[in-house]
DNA sequence: GTTCCGCATGAATCGATAG
DNA sequence: ACTATCGATTCATGCGGAA
């Protein structure tokens, strides 16, 4: 298990078959969408765009443990004016390749991307559909609640009203202890709408998504020591979600620099290739 | 024209056949979702649901005028554990139709159905599907900006509920007059993401979706004096929303008793079968 | 005439039981 | 086995009555 916590290079299609079957419990992924990171990926074309996901995930799910949960953070681009169709018809052929397209989370992104075109607003939501291998997977929906809308307030507000202004000025360590008084019992399950903000101010990368998204399914679908794989890791954000977590991770990226900067991110100097770790097992034994 | 601003009983599929060739503005519609509204429409299977809906859209198709645009709101069922691919599937079909796919919006509810399953959480969201006949439509962006930042937002969503019902008793000039003073800040143009609560609480009628939602789409897709079709009316919200903005409404359902909840709250004692109508105008010419 | 509180009501889904 | 029906679960909202 030398790969585990490890930023590999290489296709993910070509460096998962190298894992065993049954191996891992989520997978968190943005790949990147069609006519995106042309560099790396040649710029996949949208109608190409099926034809070239659908081996990776033929690997994804060989690797999945049949309780594990495979999630999909992708989102159509416009071609000539029409939302393109290679989403949903990816979601078609993977269901024929066994999958269950068990829901579909939405994503709000409350600071969307800036813009004005005659005909269109501005895109503020992405897809983050979420396949299975049985209906019958793990599920820990006590780790994801939240705190009960607002609703609620109006009868908090005349107990502690003043106490909760000078709670969030402190932006300290009584705060969480506080909120967590009256938030124990006042807790509530989410529903399949997730309300975050782009990350938009690091310097050194530029996630696609922030730490918060692969955190939150991180935990509603792994324990501690669970293995979190993201075939696309880019600049590293799944990984440092999962080891913030104590969970295992495994990233993987075609473009050697953002397995660079993952690794960097995550505390390593250097990167080793799949074929390198299976060469020092081999070593061992 | 005698049909404008008429409720029709009948089939939508049958009864479009004797409207004219590209004379709608708008449609927007909520069709019964699969196995719903069993007792009118015989609960379509889930399968069958693209080929029950098909030849309908093929009249859509044409009674829309080249710069209109067709509003679908629908949500896909959970059918043994899984998202049934039915409405995915429809799009496809659509635009082999020659519909063009334009926008996906995102209506997300605030106020979902309760409920708690081992693997899934309460379903918080429903598809706002945009088709289109050309590339080149009418969008009257202005008509739907918003007072920038979230505080307003908060309260343009009470002004929907309580403040607007309590402003309309005073006949009309308050509720103007309040908007306005919001108005005069700074106005942005919204997103494809659309917050608004469903309702569950009228006596008379329960509305699948609130009045708010056509309306915004009638205020961005059309100009008063158009004609706005809803062919699955239901208890009629659609047409009370065109008609308040002073658009001519066309309303249609195959049930009647949804026909004449319709009509009432548009101020018709009874209504006309499209037949009546043909006949009426053959004696007046 | 306000504000406040109690209560019914949903485009639902799962799993068990019955025919 | 396979379909049909039923109870349990749950939370934001609007409405009506009361202080």
């Amino acid at each position: 298990m030398d790969y585990l916590n490890r930023i590999l290079t290489g296709d993910c299609g070509e460096v998962l078959k190298d894992l065993p079957d049954n191996s891992v419990d989520l997978i968190f992924t943005s790949p990147p969408y069609a006519d995106q990171r042309a560099a790396t990926y040649g710029g996949i074309k949208p109608d190409q765009y099926v034809e070239w996901f659908i081996p990776k995930s033929e690997q994804f799910l060989r690797v999945l443990k049949p309780s594990g949960t495979f999630v999909l953070n992708i989102k159509e681009r416009v071609v000539e004016g029409e939302r393109h169709p290679y989403v949903i018809e990816l979601i078609l052929q993977m269901r024929k390749q066994g999958w269950l397209w068990t829901e579909e989370f939405m994503w709000h992104k409350r600071n969307s991307y800036p813009g004005k075109w005659p005909n269109r607003f501005r895109d503020s939501w992405e897809r983050l559909l979420q396949f299975n291998k049985s209906k019958h997977f793990n599920m820990y929906q006590e780790a994801v609640m939240v705190p009960v809308g607002d609703w609620a307030k109006s009868r908090l507000a005349k107990l502690s009203d003043t106490d909760k202004v000078r709670d969030e000025s402190k932006v300290g360590s009584g705060f969480g202890k506080n909120i967590s008084n009256w938030l124990g019992r006042e807790m509530v399950y989410p529903t399949n709408v997730i309300h975050m903000a782009t990350e938009c101010g690091n310097k050194d990368h530029s996630a696609a998504f922030p730490v918060e998204l692969p955190s939150w399914f991180i935990q509603l679908f792994t324990l501690p020591e669970d293995i979190v794989l993201d075939p696309f890791i880019g600049s590293g954000t799944t990984a440092v979600a999962a080891k913030e977590l104590g969970r295992n991770y495994i990233g993987i990226d075609l473009d050697p620099t953002y397995c660079q900067l993952a690794s960097q991110r995550l505390g390593y100097t250097r990167q080793l290739r799949l074929e390198e770790i299976m060469a020092r097992e081999q070593e061992a034994a």
